[in-house]
DNA sequence: ATTATCTATAGATCTATAGATAATGC
DNA sequence: ATTATCTATAGATCTATAGATAATGC
């Protein structure tokens, strides 16, 4: 029964992965560790060899689904590299990423919830926030001060709403209105091609 | 035992009430029917007399929290009947709100549960959500046409965005920042006075 | 000898239902 | 007679722990 310590190691980045697409696509709430660990391949019982608690999971793929996304983000901006942020934004507001709830963003999927939870989570949240906003920074470039900043801000929140509000209703007409207008309202369309 | 159908009804709402709140605070799984009913001074038993599910009472308790943040907005409007719209946006940008989960935005504290939730639930946060835009819309005026409709759903992207993470993160400082960079970038600073 | 994982289980909680009770409404 | 609410319970699930097992690592 007793596996490698690599190997064991690899089972646990695993519950990790697992548990990062999961706890999005469900909620933290949502889906009970019996399920978690199966998605890995092992049982309930080897959990606590692992992992503290389950909001140390929490913490744990939070920060992995945080990994994930700016993985997500540089090819989105590799895409286009003479317009990085045109790219991601037109990634990130795009029907794909609001259908693709299990790999896409984890502030749209978990925000509330980690809202809710411990320290801990947050302090992944908070983290993976802060990296965000750098990103954004460097892509919107400009006096690269407090400008940048708060401009950064501002377009994330932009992103992040908008696609938890396209994924909170049922009208996929409306729900695409409301991407488009918040792609409009980052980057006005005279300044790149025009879609749709 | 049995009560008079006018106390009945007024039970009803009670839960609904209840239910608006405490779900706002905890999320859809984050609380059980039996702690919902004892919010209201009832037992577990009642409840399927009143409801047809627990699902069934997330669609209307979502309704109901709409419909109280409607009310609040209205307030907010009432305090500068010249600049609703810096008012409103003021109360939604600001760390009182941010604090009071429990009677703050429905979208912001269940727009991703509700993303994973019936259709009926789906219709509760969709029709809230036009009705936010309508009122955003009155708000802005401009045009009137498209152009404030887009505005209105970019404008509430921002909204729901900046609260929700500045919910996520444990540093205030951070928190507040990201509120205020979201304000400064709905209404410029030179069109009102400076806060802070 | 140590330990990663397994099966099994404790104890709490979850949604939903069944039947009893007592007051309403006809 | 009807019915709103109660107590009680079914059956499933939840997090967490205990002890067994079998392979690793010394």
């Amino acid at each position: 029964m007793r596996v490698s310590r690599a190997q064991a190691e690899e089972n646990r980045e695993n519950v990790i992965n697992v548990a990062s697409r999961l706890f999005r696509e469900r909620g933290f709430d949502g889906i009970g560790l019996k399920d978690l660990m199966a998605g890995a391949g092992l049982t309930q019982g080897a959990f606590y060899k692992q992992f503290a608690s389950k909001e140390d999971l929490a913490a744990q793929a939070s920060e992995r689904a945080f990994e994930s996304a700016f993985g997500r983000w540089s090819l989105a901006a590799e895409t286009n590299p003479e317009d990085p942020l045109g790219a991601v934004v037109a990634f990130y507001l795009s029907t794909d990423h609001r259908e693709e709830r299990m790999d896409g963003c984890p502030i749209v999927a978990l925000g509330a919830d980690a809202s809710r939870q411990s320290e801990d989570v947050k302090a992944s949240f908070e983290s993976g926030i802060r990296t965000h906003l750098e990103i954004l920074g460097q892509m919107i470039g400009e006096t690269g001060g407090d400008e940048a900043r708060d401009k950064s801000m501002a377009v994330l929140s932009t992103m992040v709403g908008a696609v938890l509000l396209s994924r909170a209703v049922n009208d996929k007409a409306l729900s695409k209105q409301i991407l488009d207008a918040a792609s409009e309202s980052i980057l006005p369309a005279s300044t790149r091609p025009q879609h749709q």
